[in-house]
DNA sequence: TAGGCCAATGTTAACGCTCACACATCACCT
DNA sequence: AGGTGATGTGTGAGCGTTAACATTGGCCTA
């Protein structure tokens, strides 16, 4: 395979008179061992074709690796002279450190993983692009999506970010049961949880869907409604659990009467067959439908069955996603702010990555009630 | 799950009386074996509170640590036996290799970067999952989303990748400015283009968007439209200008009339605004949009002005999102399979990153139109 | 003027792994 | 017998960086 038949040309390399422009080190290993990188088109001029290394910053610049090292990592200490000659010599040689040396004897790697729901869904894909956002620019930010969240899968991709040795991971896990996979996780590394309910004895942040749904559903009490209908989500999802929960406390504490549930899993295709079912009903005239998508496919629903939003029915969706202004009507809906979330979600993290050690509980995020056309005063 | 593996445990367990098992030298290894790591003060017996290493492993196995290593990369010339006890060490430590240290050694880490507009359109976001899940198992995927695709933010991305050390990155870059500031960015790394048009001079993937266009235009003429509007992208996106190039291509061929182009940013919004000007022409009986939520901010703007929808005006939009079956009235539109996009990206950047530097261009994806209800025969 | 301190830099030893070898067996051919 | 492989395993040398300590020289203070 190798070229040399093996024995050491080292010594016989070894003659002094070779400028030290090469390498100072012992040349063999360089040479000869260095991967041998042809994959490159012949780069530069210079002989110099592998990345220069720190040692090569430093002979440039006249000083010490460990003074590179130290512009570097900004140590204090570092005359403002040596500081500028060692940036020259960094730019000049295009150097770049190796994250794997760095990583290897600091114990830190500047990545950190990002457990999600496998979908494009509206809520996890703003809530990742909420966390790559909030992340601090140095670091790596890397994704895992999960189709399901039982404890095996869940395990599995946090055992794969561990074997990537992440500095930390954030987990959306809007799932009972990932929040149960979760308490009893043990990990050596910081974790936080995003939406995985208010109660649960993680470091975490979350939404109040809750106040979210009641907000909702005390508005269209309000305009008159004798009670409210609810498509829900699917009550694996916390979420959904939530919003219910926000919608029965309300007609409860207002005495209105409790419609049986309908659920759905968050598609408009689900909303528009729940619709139908709902829609067949005279008695409905306002409906809270847990999330948008289920909202459009509701509204086509009712519009098939020829009674008008919001003429006979009143419809509230959840989430404000961008098109909900362009529905037929316009959605009144409940918004969330995930850029928000994923930020508080990141200052966590990097709080704990830091040290501290502090279990503070964050107030939870209100959502905020998006009047527009689909809701109305109850026709009488 | 069984342990068997293909070989004989039976045998092996019938052999001679004596345990090795339990003899494996907990403590005894350190007085005999001391002229290894007697640096390590205490902390040997007992308490294993640090993380194990890869000579922790070796000494439960009555191993060496290379033989551990050789398991754990599944190299040749490992009996079963000792596989199989090194294994079980593996599991009985809850050993788990440095990843810094591997990478460190061998100039790989098992990771890519993913570099993406910043934002949460059906499109970038299937994408990424598309690659995600395209992405080996054992492969760390990180995400970085830019704001605006100019030189700079580009190189920047590139560089941030490069300083952690990814084995290859994926761009997707449908913005020309994009194309341009890759095609002169050397990276001593694998790097592969989505959607950079068919003609950059890059390894990379695309979505034939002009057959796409000329398809659902087409689609209308054949309907008994005299001409067709189009309602195309932000003219920086290669899509939007493929788009608009092959509804262009397609009218001009069948000689009809090529109308003045309006153009958005891909929002419902936009879509909105500009169907209002649309709406006001009494000649336009037939639009194809260039996505499917500037379609649908089209469809409340003509329905708005009281021009029914397919009756008076014929709709198609394009990239199916799911939410478009459920659109009033249900959308007829131009479907790209991003998931077949993120595998073929994947594949070719796997390829890449073993080795193989042919460039073979792949085939652009064909999409599908998907009728539905939006468009109809022209009424005379 | 000696002593001490501190800024500025250099030297050496890990960090935990894989690679290239060396070595030891065993099998099978001449 | 003696090679010649193939197989299985151990040894030592790095990979490129940072941490810990060592060293220098200048300036202050008593």
């Amino acid at each position: 395979m190798t070229p040399a038949g093996g024995s050491q040309p080292a010594r016989a390399d070894s003659e002094p008179v070779s400028s030290p422009a090469v390498s100072a080190t012992p040349a063999d290993g360089q040479a000869q061992n260095s991967p041998v990188q042809n994959s490159q088109p012949a780069r530069v001029s210079g002989v110099q074709s592998a990345r220069p290394l720190m040692v090569d910053v430093a002979r440039l610049a006249g000083v010490s690796h460990q003074t590179v090292s130290r512009v570097l990592n900004e140590h204090p200490h570092v005359s403002a002279k040596t500081r500028a000659d060692v940036l020259a010599a960094i730019r000049d040689l295009g150097y770049r450190p190796n994250a794997a040396a760095r990583s290897l004897v600091t114990g830190r790697t500047n990545a950190l993983g990002v457990i999600s729901v496998d979908s494009t869904l509206y809520g996890p894909s703003s809530m990742l692009y909420g966390l790559e956002r909030a992340a601090p620019p140095d670091y790596m930010v890397a994704i895992a999506r999960l189709d399901t969240f039982d404890r095996r899968s869940l395990h599995q991709a946090v055992e794969r970010f561990l074997g990537q040795a992440v500095d930390g991971i954030i987990v959306v896990a809007p799932q009972t049961s990932a929040v149960e996979a979760l308490i009893n996780l043990k990990t050596d590394i910081p974790l936080v949880a995003i939406k995985c309910g208010k109660d649960a004895p993680l470091p975490s942040v979350t939404v109040d869907n809750l106040a979210g749904a009641a907000r909702a559903t005390q508005y269209l009490l309000d305009l008159g409604h004798e009670t409210v209908h609810h498509l829900a989500g699917p009550l694996t999802w916390l979420d959904a659990q939530e919003r219910m929960d926000g919608w029965r406390r309300t007609l409860a504490a207002a005495g209105a009467g409790v419609p049986d549930l309908v659920s759905g899993d968050w598609s408009a295709r689900s909303g528009y067959e729940m619709g139908h079912r709902l829609a067949a009903m005279p008695d409905v005239t306002a409906i809270l439908a847990a999330n948008d998508q289920m909202a459009l496919g509701l509204l086509r629903a009712l519009a098939e069955r020829g009674r008008d939003v919001p003429g006979d029915v009143s419809v509230v969706g959840f989430d404000d996603i961008p098109e909900a202004a362009f529905f037929p009507p316009p959605l009144t809906t409940v918004r969330q702010d995930f850029g928000e979330l994923g930020t508080r979600a990141m200052h966590l993290l990097m709080d704990r990555i830091s040290g501290s050690d502090q279990f503070v509980p964050s107030r939870p995020i209100i959502p905020d009630l998006v009047v527009r056309a689909s809701a109305a005063r109850r026709r009488r």
